[in-house]
DNA sequence: ATGTTGGACTGACATAAAGTAGTGTGCGGC
DNA sequence: GCCGCACACTACTTTATGTCAGTCCAACAT
């Protein structure tokens, strides 16, 4: 049985007040809790993969390894994700996805959520909605890659995570945790790991962010936002949609 | 009513093998058939969008737009690709979407593709096939903007545009009529229109493709794949797995 | 205490791609 | 029959970012 506080349901409550058979039917999903070690890979490219996972701690990445040894990360997933919720369609998985830190994992069968569609219609629509979100967050982040200078995807960048972390109640305006390295960070940005290194210390000495130890600092927001124009919409983090 | 062998049933049915009942509910969705000249904004970024379309003729593309003017397009739709699916659930659509020529569309409540999970869940699952696989395929485009050199991405885009047009029967392993101007794969590839050229004309140079007048030739299929990197598994285009 | 490892960080140099500033060509409108 | 516009195409210059080849430091194992 899962918390009644979880990730997962204070995100999913941002889209809809989920009622007491939606909290039922989300507590029945989990066949099992699992803990996988840093650097595990959950979900394996070009296989088929049956159960979708949902992060209840730590971080993983999903990503895509290039023929030549080269990683591109798609998306970072942060407690209350799913990991490998589009693949369950799909014949083969089309990217990898791996811990990050530590985590823990509740597996749920990818059939158990299509069969709920038809009993727990809202519950099926938030978790739609989620899918949409993490979506239209993928777009977002090709726009950095396309269209946005290596300092502009960083501030992006963390800004989101920052604004995705709050959500779930890991963050706040001031900052937040962050366990990426700096190779984490070009991986994802499309960046070598030395310009990442010249991004950050520029971004720094600025006096915008700081990312050290582990910890990122916002030291002024507001031109952060402006620099990134970062303009979290496509978050879709309203409250009480449908409440 | 839709014609039997239109561009949508002919890509859901690589999917799954669609029942009377599923066609009949397919039918039942579209409200109006309508055309749009070259150049029509059909979806709007930030605002609410209720329905969906189903390009049934015709090319459009999907994009959004930065502060500073630029665009950068995340995918293009040809013949029975959905026009906003993923903007349904969310409170304000995150991206913007347009023709690129003339297009025959059928407009398509949102609702009514929520409902029927219910009634026509093999065809909900076939919609919602088609809704990961476009994921895979922005997910695959990030790859290219974040890892992948000029050439390789303008490779590799020729090449999945190829594999997608032959799905719905609008070309063949020779090439494809595609209406594209050069400013298009600018901001597809998140490269500058000048760039494109120099791209294209080396490509051409190499005999490996021609982009011409409207057309697109592969000149030597085979190296050309090899250069992009380019394996189509993402694009899930296996017949009948469901049937 | 010593070696090993992973991560942060730097300076010098190389290069892919952008920007600028054009020319040329075909087509639809008048 | 000419104008204007959209698109294709090119040479030259500039710059953002990558590559190479490291150093330094903290954590940890032997």
């Amino acid at each position: 049985m899962m918390p009644l506080e979880s990730p997962l349901i204070r995100k999913l409550s941002a889209y809809a007040r989920l009622s007491g058979t939606d909290l039922e039917t989300l507590a029945r999903f989990h066949r099992r809790r699992r803990t996988f070690q840093a650097g595990h890979e959950l979900i394996h490219e070009g296989r088929k993969n049956r159960s979708v996972f949902v992060l209840a701690d730590g971080w993983a990445c999903s990503f895509k390894m290039l023929p030549d040894g080269e990683r591109q990360i798609v998306d970072f997933q942060i407690p209350g994700d799913f990991l490998g919720l589009r693949s369950i369609l799909l014949l083969a998985s089309d990217h990898s996805a791996a811990a990050v830190t530590r985590v823990e994992v509740s597996e749920v069968l990818g059939s158990d959520i299509i069969d709920s569609f038809s009993a727990a219609p809202r519950l099926a629509t938030a978790v739609l909605w989620a899918a949409s979100r993490d979506e239209a967050m993928v777009a977002e982040h090709l726009v950095d890659l396309g269209r946005r200078s290596a300092e502009m995807r960083m501030a992006h960048f963390l800004l989101e995570l920052g604004a995705r972390l709050q959500l779930v109640g890991l963050g706040d305006a001031t900052g937040f945790d962050c366990p990426l390295t700096q190779y984490h960070l070009a991986d994802v940005l499309g960046l070598s790991a030395v310009h990442v290194n010249r991004v950050l210390r520029h971004l720094r000495e600025e006096g915008l962010v700081t990312f050290q130890k582990g910890h990122v600092t916002f030291h002024d927001m507001d031109r952060l936002t402006s620099i990134a124009g970062f303009d979290p919409d496509y978050l879709d983090q309203r409250r009480g949609a449908l409440s």
